[in-house]
DNA sequence: CGAGGTATTGACGGCTCTCAAGTCTGGTGG
DNA sequence: CCACCAGACTTGAGAGCCGTCAATACCTCG
């Protein structure tokens, strides 16, 4: 199941680039997977699990993003969240995925046995408290971003360029891995209302646009006047 | 703290209907907690616990009804969650509760201290796990909430009305414990709106509103329709 | 019976969606 | 090196849904 949408780091990219994202450092803050999984490459748009797999593997990003979304019956996507380089996705107390799950661009992620963590927790309980708070800082961030969902688009697309900046660690000109589809499917508008509030928000000086995937905040006041 | 939000049983209600919720069965899916806890008495729109402050207690609802919430700065109100008798609320990994919680209506609710239950996870992994699920499944429920967030206002409110009937175990008449304004910062939306909706609704012939608390489900099969 | 909070209804405006056309960009092949 | 193409992005016009403001009705409690 997993290797149907994965394939090895050597059969999908030249040694060369591969080498240099394996040894990507890309702020692992605890360390306590990594030695515990096998690193895999994911080309853009790849699954890497649908809603209702089990959950066999618990994913961390080591380089690229991934997006976890629930599909409507009228074909419109909720993107839950995205996961950037350092970030853990794909962890769940139950049996069985409740998300699907994608590589937003050609990414590499190390991949953990959900069971090996599960019998760790059984004997550590410094690793029972760690997939707790994973799972309840994930549910932090969906509240959060619930909070966002109910707001203006101006407001719910500046929201989004800070929360970016900070989780890429940047200070004022951020490289979106995501396409204005996914931003707009993330925020709960369409790409025209998404291009539209970029646009202005351009013309009022708050952000430029050099290329469409870059984004300079050029007045962080204003954009922190429009967030929560 | 708990105590300035919180009467207890006999100072807030003659003994006769205290005895009567204090015998309330309400629904004890898993008695794990019902040992180790104190049930307390609280006023309609009284605080439980406020953003920010120590996650000192774990809580189930015996009768009544509870709202958690954030509020925006500028004074909008999102209600991440309601709980109905016999579920768990205000359980955080993290030492800070991250949400603000209330009282919809006069309610009982068993109080636990967290400490009690982390103390026990760590000896005991079915309580570990125990906790972990909570979390996991409060993660669920916000992030399928999250899909209705994005829905049109019909849609929205026929969501609600199967969701409360569903949690509250009735086939086709719901007793609400919680205002218009609860409802509306709940889905987004503003008491006009849920108003408006629901008088559409009524005169489609989906629902019945024979008091403004009361809905009767008429046609199951339309409101599922708008549902997911 | 009166009062205050809660809910409903109406009119209007604005924000966002929809549909459609046009523009840019990156990759491919001549 | 340039032409071309497909996909992504931008821009525009119009419509519809929901929010805002305001007035009225209802309901509970004193």
């Amino acid at each position: 199941m997993l290797m149907q949408n994965a394939q090895t780091l050597s059969a999908n990219h030249p040694a060369k680039p591969l080498d240099r994202w394996a040894a990507d450092p890309s702020g692992d803050g605890d360390g306590t997977f990594d030695l515990l999984g096998v690193r895999m490459g994911y080309t853009r748009n790849a699954e890497i699990f649908g809603e209702g797999e089990p959950t066999s593997y618990v994913y961390k990003v080591v380089s690229g993003a991934a997006r976890t979304y629930k599909v409507l019956n009228d074909g419109r996507r909720q993107i839950s969240a995205f996961y950037l380089p350092g970030e853990v996705f794909g962890l769940e107390a139950a049996d069985l995925h409740h998300c699907s799950a994608e590589a937003v661009t050609r990414s590499v992620f190390l991949v953990v046995k959900r069971s090996a963590l599960v019998s760790l927790a059984d004997a550590d309980h410094g690793m029972a408290h760690l997939l707790w708070a994973l799972t309840a800082h994930e549910l932090q961030r969906v509240q959060t971003h619930m909070l966002v969902l109910i707001r203006s688009a101006q407001e719910r697309v500046a929201c989004f360029l800070l929360e970016m900046a900070e989780r890429m660690g940047v200070v004022d000109e951020i490289e979106l891995p995501m396409s204005r589809q996914d931003i707009a499917d993330y925020l709960g508008l369409t790409i025209e209302t998404i291009s539209r509030t970029l646009t202005q928000l351009e013309s009022t000086g708050a952000i430029a646009v050099p290329t469409c995937r870059r984004i300079v905040l050029r007045d962080r006041r204003t954009l922190k006047r429009l967030h929560a």
